[in-house]
DNA sequence: AACTGTAAACCTGTATACCGGTTTTTGCAA
DNA sequence: TTGCAAAAACCGGTATACAGGTTTACAGTT
């Protein structure tokens, strides 16, 4: 039968695809350590080969599929060490993008730096009511939430796309690992909080020694959450 | 005509082709701000459209092309700004792999950057023999090349892949904008190499604190180089 | 029932056809 | 010669065809 669809011009479905798989592979639709295929996953979603092929090929680059040669497509397993490097390198970036933020501060982020705290703030507090040991659920969603907005924010803040398209990168390989990377109990949460509602100040008060501290501490307990939560895992 | 040729099973021939448009793009074969076409590319090669395309989307992805919607695919102009952004990126992650591969310090990379070390210094003596104002040519390449080595090396003994493949995709890009980008007089390159050096024992020692201050210096001096270097191209 | 050789199914890499849109060329009129 | 519109060439996005390799299914043998 020869090719009857019309054809449009930027490439939309190609785009789509990419999307609509990459949701697929973060949701943990597509089963790990499965083949996935190219033809099928393509009728699947209504398109041809050829828009899943690059779809396909645009996330293996991106680390979220990898592909073994003569054996296929196969959604990513981090290793603890790759976790590993993703947080060091989160370190050395976002600790740098902390301390421009500061230099640059602007009145909106400042603000928006700050609703990102209050939502948090509000995320615990209705845990703290739940009387949970941790914090799950909605709860957790909002947290997650704000937590991620927070970053992206001073990202945005340090004005610089490709340190951001850097830590996006890893941030989506994390979620593959599980987004429950955090300790959840009240009081770690609460400890967290203080902390980037003091690098919200630090920012807001052009301290750029401060905000890279605070980072710098930020991450360095995530990373050691995320890494001892990697090791019960294994066990 | 039907499809005559055999097929090999992994891909070759993207690969071939994304190494030739590479080495095409970086050795400035291809005119920038000029259409590239994929059909036609792909008849200078010897290969089919498919392959090629291939390669050009990998190479828009890691920033050597651009695709212009319902224009065409370009070679990149980096701009001054995109330049300050990976020096940036460079600087945060660079430092801490200087830091880490201090504190992991193996024997065998010691000896490898010592002979960095004295491959620059071979190249700078001949440099000063040869009276020239600025170094050029032979030696100029050979220091470069050297110095790329130096990097890589501390990169390697930092034991981060991820981290690694974010450094090479900047260098490449830097490249392209010209890899002329230090002052070439005999003072300066001097002085860089005792940077280098320092480093290097530094590293020796296993003084991660100092490691992260050499390098520090060194990629801030680059990055000083590298902006001038492009406001003056730019006049 | 376990083993194995073979055929069918399938999957990826590659080549190519087709479509709608854009650019360039062409050919004709002012 | 210049201006401009129609036509031709081209281009990228998409669909599909084909080849060779790999996996799976199965039948026949032990």
């Amino acid at each position: 039968m020869p090719p009857s669809h019309g054809s449009e011009s930027s490439p939309v479905l190609s785009q789509r695809a990419y999307e609509q798989v990459r949701a697929m592979v973060l949701d943990g639709v597509l089963p790990r350590d499965k083949r996935i295929s190219e033809t099928k996953l393509g009728k699947e979603l209504g398109y041809s080969r050829t828009p899943v092929r690059e779809a396909i090929q645009r996330l293996a680059r991106e680390g979220l599929l990898v592909q073994r040669p003569s054996s296929g497509t196969y959604v990513v397993q981090p290793k603890l060490r790759e976790i590993k490097d993703i947080y060091e390198v989160r370190l050395a970036v976002e600790t740098m993008a902390a301390s421009k933020a500061a230099k640059k501060r602007s009145e909106k982020c400042t603000k928006q730096l700050q609703a990102c705290v209050v939502r948090m703030n509000r995320a615990i507090h209705r845990f703290r009511k739940s009387q949970k040991p941790v914090m799950q659920g909605k709860e957790l969603a909002q947290y997650h939430a704000a937590d991620e907005k927070f970053h992206q924010l001073i990202l945005e803040a340090a004005d610089n796309p490709f340190a951001q398209s850097i830590i996006m990168q890893g941030h989506v390989k994390q979620f593959i690992f599980g987004h429950q990377s955090h300790h959840r109990n009240l009081h770690h949460l609460a400890w967290l909080w203080l902390k980037h509602a003091q690098l919200a100040r630090a920012i807001d008060r052009q301290d750029a020694a401060d905000a890279r501290r605070c980072m710098n501490r930020l991450i360095k307990a995530s990373m050691r959450d995320a890494i001892s939560q990697a090791k019960s895992k294994k066990a």
